[in-house]
DNA sequence: ACACCTTGGTTTTATAAATAAACAAACTGT
DNA sequence: ACAGTTTGTTTATTTATAAAACCAAGGTGT
């Protein structure tokens, strides 16, 4: 709980609410932002001076006047402060570099494949390299190079910077954060590549301040943002989806329990379903697996069509479940199996209309951005690092009450 | 957004503040309260000062000392504002009159009879009456009863005062507030049953931040508090479990859909699964159905120990799905059916163990309280005007981050 | 051209809050 | 009795926003 609220408390969060308008509504002028914040004019101009000597904000030329003085537009500094973000898959691995705006300034790809041991030291060099080829592409500013943010196909602690589990990667109980920092000597801050989808998402769509970020990839994930914040659950673990019962009594899971939603709308699923269709050619592992079973599906191979058609309902299942639990604003969907999105939507579009309740029947669907993962953790080292930005909310970072980092 | 902070928005802050410290920690001293908030000893002499003029808090003798002045101490005034809480059933309406502390200081409950027409004017009538009665109850008080809060069974606008929906009682489309408001010339407040027994859970439990209240009798429904709000979601209707799909291409279900958890773990699945063990002398509407059957199976009665059993796991398929989703830090257990406990619980337990992912697997299950309902009820109208409690969490009320009532 | 109006932004003054420091009150133990 | 200690209040100082006066820079009408 946030506790007293002295003189200086109240000066950050007012220079925080002026920094957050100018940077969502630049060009704006003085007496703007007076009337936006309610705060008053002499006391916007003494935090405008502040936040431009900090190079937070710049002035970039007069506005117009309708009979008076032209006002002074500011402007938010995109190159104020940059972040790296690192989305690692199972066989490859994004790094990016974005500004103080969450845009990508430089981004690098490179391949991998899972060795039999030493995973955890391979992760470490590789991130360990990444992160320094984007800081070392960062260009010179006020305030350089902020944080690193890293998605983890998995369940992690954000809180703790600790891997509970990578399944696909053969890792487990891991602290990545302690040895990262130390040879980084920047924070790093590691969550759910669903969470930084998520928050990637919501960055791009501030208007929907609960919305729900699904990837349905190898497994079946969510990220929840809950009134501009993401929510992790008690233990930092929610969001796990792909193992609710869909089917009571249903297939075996690999966790153990029977009929996991992960089974019949994950990427193993489609292969079974194209199995079931007698389609025999492709292999799950193979490059480009979900493409190329799209790409024979339009060209008229009905067994291939059945099989996306089928799996787009049991995807439709869940994301119906979704909605009516958690009556988001809005569903974006992410992971591999969206290059089948022109199969999957309209199946997922008829199951919200009989599977779902009549009042979130109309929740919007979106397909998020290619990149949101990578994009999203740099974005989540920005928002606990980047001071004193409150990001939309009402309190700064992407944590709720509990605890912060550090 | 909160947007600017002035001095006196300082001050209401800070003296929030301190009244809920008063509030959870009495007696304390004002030595103690400087501790603990970090305000200045002065501030808290003035700050208290207030409080004790308002009536908000009383000085109730002195501790004990060693060396030095008694410390006075200071109690939050139990009896400094009440608030009614109603709770609407489909048999019968609870009033209960809650003081400042959420303690029920007096009760009433009455039988109904859901007639065939007319049920919105009967329903004024009666809540009006129920109301009054409570309000006259009501001990002399410096802030008197300051709003009426009514738990309603089915899909209700918090936000807007506005039911959509009261399946069982035949009710759709009617604005409650406004002509109840006209009447008892209180704010009045209307919530979903679920999210009321989830807030009094919460408010005897304000350790979990994170908690799911489920009920289960007639439907299944939950109540979500998260990081200490009540989350509605985007429309107001979060929370319904009870149609999400468990059993895909299950049973048909009213909503329309096929195999929601609500046909295998409401009331009348128990009359199902009795059926299906070959009793046949239970009514599904007769009165005291579910202890008669608990009864029975206590008795000895295989049949109806198996029935039980059955409702336990799927209710206990549902519970794993929410632990697994939302990984809160407890759930807690209401409505009809857990008189059955005995029978539910250690099968919930079970499918918690098998059914959850290894990190949730132990989030603690609990019963709620029999009356939650409406003490929640009551908390929700005490939350929302009882000036200037903040109930723990960041910000006052238990909404999140959307436009307040009024 | 220039008085006059309008708008944007700054400086000065006022006010309200918290803090710090001095002070008063009340108690314990020797 | 009195030294030392703890609690609580009063007074002075600091730091913030707000209000009002002021300055700057543009437009407009005559």
């Amino acid at each position: 709980m946030t506790k007293r609220i002295d003189a200086s408390t109240m000066r950050q969060w007012n220079k925080a609410t002026v920094l957050h308008c100018i940077r969502s509504q630049s060009p704006i002028s003085r007496i703007q932002l007076a009337e936006v914040t309610g705060l008053n004019k002499a006391t916007i101009s003494s935090l405008v001076d502040e936040l431009l000597t900090e190079q937070y904000i710049v002035e970039v030329g007069f506005g117009d006047s309708n009979g008076g003085r032209k006002p002074i537009l500011l402007e938010f500094n995109a190159n104020a402060a940059f972040t790296v973000g690192i989305d690692v898959q199972i066989s490859h691995v994004t790094t990016t570099l974005c500004n103080a705006l969450e845009q990508v300034v430089w981004e690098h790809t490179v391949d991998m494949t899972v060795p039999g041991t030493e995973v955890k030291n391979m992760l470490l060099e590789l991130l360990t390299l990444e992160a320094k080829r984007a800081i070392a592409a960062a260009p010179a500013s006020p305030h350089g190079v902020l944080g690193v943010g890293i998605a983890l196909p998995g369940m992690v602690s954000f809180e703790n910077g600790y891997v509970y589990m990578l399944p696909n990667l053969g890792v487990t109980e891991w602290d990545v954060r302690t040895p990262l920092q130390a040879r980084l000597q920047l924070p790093v801050f590691i969550d759910n590549d669903a969470n930084c989808g998520a928050w990637a998402s919501y960055r791009l769509h501030p208007e929907y301040q609960n919305l729900i970020y699904v990837s349905a990839g190898i497994g079946v994930g969510a990220g929840l943002v809950m009134e501009g914040k993401l929510y992790r659950g008690s233990r930092g673990v929610a969001g796990e989806f792909g193992h609710t019962t869909i089917v009571a009594m249903g297939i075996r899971c690999s966790c153990g329990n029977y009929g996991c939603w992960e089974r019949y709308a994950a990427q193993d699923s489609l292969y079974r379903y194209l199995l079931e269709n007698g389609v025999t050619e492709f292999s799950e592992g193979e490059r480009d697996f979900v493409a190329r079973v799209v790409q024979e599906a339009n060209r008229g191979r009905r067994e291939c069509a059945r099989a996306l058609t089928t799996l787009g309902q049991f995807l439709g299942v869940g994301v119906a479940n979704i909605a009516n639990t958690l009556n988001p604003d809005a569903i974006f969907l992410g992971g591999q199996l969206i290059q089948a999105e022109s199969w999957l939507l309209p199946q997922l579009r008829v199951a919200m209309q009989i599977k779902s309740v009549e009042a979130v029947r109309h929740t919007p669907i979106h397909l998020a951005k290619v990149d949101s993962m990578a994009v999203g953790a740099a974005g989540i080292a920005l928002s606990e690092t980047l001071y004193p930005i409150r990001m939309g909310s009402d309190t700064p970072g992407t944590v709720g009450s509990t605890l912060r980092h550090r």
